[in-house]
DNA sequence: TAGATATTTAGCTATTTAGCTAAATATATA
DNA sequence: TATATATTTAGCTAAATAGCTAAATATCTA
């Protein structure tokens, strides 16, 4: 189930700060560890749930890899979201 | 920040099918346990983090506990959701 | 008040997760 | 080819999480 993964990758503040920033633009990995506190290695462990969670893509140019965002997971999350504000029916309809 | 209540008590499928069966209807504890294959007291402290991150009340009437969904905060995590669908901004405006 | 039912709290254990450092891989360039 | 840069993978440790059983708390009723 995937919507597993994407709730999973979404629990941490850490990775939820990556997608805010690849919102704006895209960004190496090197440029996201910039913004943030902690080793390059952490980092690249978080992209990579992003991306098994399909909320990221990424894209190698040269010695770069490039990350964005894939927006269509959202979509999804946005339906899984409206069952709840809809009362009634089991969303599955 | 709520929103990261909301999301750790939304990684867990366990609470997801929670929210899911008190789309339906208010439930007590007990109904809601009856629909795993997991202890009371499990049940009990996955329904604590979900009142935590306000997701759903809780009120007892004599001996039963009743559980409902609290439809307000869907709403902030549909806001949240909706940055990321269109494209450029903080989202903070 | 005593006993039954509903639910939570406390305390334990196994698993998962997030961070780190060191080493490996991929690419670019002298 | 040798060296430098960008990034990931591997392996470790500490902290968090999810499950369990046993005990505590709250309410109802005889």
């Amino acid at each position: 189930m995937t919507l597993n993964y994407t709730f999973k990758a979404l629990s941490d503040p850490t990775r939820r700060k990556i997608l805010d920033l690849l919102k704006e633009e895209d960004l190496t990995a090197g440029e996201i560890a910039e913004h943030f506190n902690m080793t390059k290695p952490s980092i690249s462990r978080h992209l990579n749930l992003l991306k098994q969670a399909e909320l990221i893509w990424d894209e190698r140019k040269g010695q770069f890899i490039y990350y964005s965002l894939n927006t269509t997971v959202f979509q999804d999350l946005m339906k899984w979201v409206l069952q709840f504000q809809n009362q009634g029916g089991t969303g599955n309809e």
